[in-house]
DNA sequence: TGGTTTCGGAACTGTCGAGTCTCGTATATG
DNA sequence: CATATACGAGACTCGACAGTTCCGAAACCA
């Protein structure tokens, strides 16, 4: 699906030079798949066959399927419209409530939950490929993380919060949420829900409250 | 490994009527083989093979590999203690902390980072298999959620707590943190990181603290 | 335009594992 | 002791999929 219309858009290329973008159509493809029916179901001529290439192309660049999977996370396309040394680093409101509702964009949303089905497709993968568990945490786990840890930090140095709070787990706290939703109850997580969690867990935690009429974004 | 020594120690049991302790031998093994490799890397020889049986007989008493597992994980040994309708009652300790805190018994920690290991193995099998999903949220999280669940109500019924508290979300934080932890910190959940989890982010969330100096259990 | 290169497609090979079948054996029953 | 039955072990079939090879087409370049 993906840039279904944009890529049949351009003029067939083909011809003398390796087309970079090429490689990223593929591991698109790939990512959609992985998404779709996990790591096992998928195979290597559904990539092809959705990518519109050959198998062969395919191993013409990648030396196997799991390469090509540890690839595919590890180029994944950040979501995230700013960020620095990979992680994204909201914008300062001024409040710590501020803060973490302005990190959940819709777009941050819905890129998050594409994120979860792959994480979940690979899953029982990652004990075993080591490579893959740290594509898939470099890329997906630890930038939410941190992010969370930022505004926290940020909270902190303005003495909006006590400076002996455990941001480690406070900071994990949204995306377990959000596995453990995507995982069990089979359904995108979604902004409103993550703005509940702030406000009746998290900011609680930090001995803030939430206001009374959340006037959200 | 499970109960090696114990079988070994019985007479080999064999001849005209069908074993129906055999039944849960092989069942375990499955259960083994499942947390270890997961279900797409788990052959239907490993369990033979590990329960001593030969792959004929898992075939004369389960149609297929899917339906053995299915079973398996329905057929699950409860782990708990004292239970009700399939979910354990924790004791009245007439503080919700102390109820919180003696329902992370050693024995259940364990129990449950073994439910853990078995759910990654055959997370990417859940969206394509809904029985398999069923079992798996039946056995493994339903119980735990409502173990929580009861105690909140508990601490609700007693004037302790609000009674506008999101129960819901609330009970469902332990179990997203373990499996939180168990994917991504590849690392078992211990019951002091779940204690902690308890003082700093359940307790202030319904409005109450921590003791200072916590002597646990 | 002709040569070069990569392409998509398709046919091919090799492996692995699910599921079946056979057989010698061990056990209970009578 | 004789018979019936379930067993473990292992040989077997068969389909699916990873990875390879081949070829005609298409695009770029000189």
């Amino acid at each position: 699906m993906t840039t279904e219309t944009a890529r049949d858009a351009e003029p067939a290329r083909l011809g003398r030079k390796r087309d970079h973008s090429r490689d990223q159509d593929i591991l698109d493809a790939a990512l959609d798949v992985l998404a779709e029916v996990g790591y096992n179901t998928m195979t290597v001529d559904m990539v092809a066959t959705r990518a519109k290439a050959g198998k062969a192309t395919l191993y013409r660049r990648w030396s196997s399927k799991a390469e090509l999977v540890v690839d595919a996370i590890a180029c994944m396309k950040r979501p995230l419209p700013q960020e620095r040394d990979g992680t994204y680093v909201p914008p300062d409101t001024g409040t710590l409530r501020g803060d973490l509702v302005a990190m959940v964009k819709p777009k941050a949303v819905t890129d998050s939950n594409r994120h979860l089905k792959i994480m979940i497709g690979v899953a029982s993968m990652m004990s075993q490929e080591p490579q893959l568990f740290e594509a898939l945490t470099a890329i997906m786990v630890k930038p939410r993380v941190e992010s969370y840890r930022v505004v926290m930090q940020r909270a902190i140095d303005r003495c909006e919060i006590r400076p002996d709070i455990d941001v480690e787990l406070l900071s994990s706290l949204g995306p377990a949420m959000a596995m453990y939703r995507a995982m069990y109850e089979q359904q995108a997580p979604s902004r409103e829900s993550i703005i509940h969690l702030i406000d009746t867990v998290i900011l609680p935690a930090v001995g803030l409250s939430a206001p009374l009429e959340n006037a959200d974004e």
